[in-house]
DNA sequence: TATATTTTTGACAAATGTGTCTAAATAAAA
DNA sequence: TTTTATTTAGACACATTTGTCAAAAATATA
């Protein structure tokens, strides 16, 4: 399901977790921005659930990152998760940059 | 669900289709190559359906392609069916880039 | 046209994903 | 330690995805 990079350091959960735990929140205040519950919140900062794409703009807001530096690691996190074991990745993802 | 682009002309169910009808296979050709039901590859082929990264080496031998061509094709539609309406998508993709 | 082949559609079932809720485990504070 | 707050675990429900199968629709061939 992941590859080890992902969960060494960069996953989005451990991600979001340092952001949260840095700011002094419990999962229950960033879980109800997002409204959804505590349970949910502490799954996805595991990597046992995934976050959704709504829930960049939020995160941001109440982590105090910006919306950018949040969806670049969703992004990372998804596709290293869904695609990382691919031959052609690298490939894969550079064709897509010439028509972005 | 899909960006404008994906199903203009590079979706991989019209990529693959065009590979196979160029070929002058039918449907129950590749399909049991795939081991799956004729409807299943037919609805792959008009993206109702996902390919599987395990059918990507099965396609490239029965449409005569290379496995990196394939391969490409899938990641792309993958991301930009999955991602591709985010905002930061590009910085997304350079910074898995530099990590690969 | 009539027949055979290919392709598409939709009903169904099984597996997977996503959220709520309750209670148990853990950690922090009194 | 006792109490309180936080975090995690798991049962449950509901939606989505993925496949099979049978039959209809479309296409090609005799």
């Amino acid at each position: 399901m992941c590859l080890n990079k992902i969960d060494k350091m960069e996953s989005f959960g451990k991600y979001i977790r340092q952001l949260r735990e840095s700011k002094g929140l419990p999962l229950r205040k960033v879980a109800a921005a997002l409204d959804v519950d505590t349970s949910i919140l502490s799954k996805i900062e595991r990597n046992e659930r995934r976050a959704t794409s709504e829930m960049i703009p939020i995160l941001a807001r109440i982590l105090e990152k910006s919306e950018k530096d949040i969806e670049i690691q969703f992004i990372k996190s998804a596709i290293i998760s869904d695609l990382g074991e691919l031959n052609y990745l690298k490939d894969g993802l550079k064709e897509i940059l010439k028509i972005l």
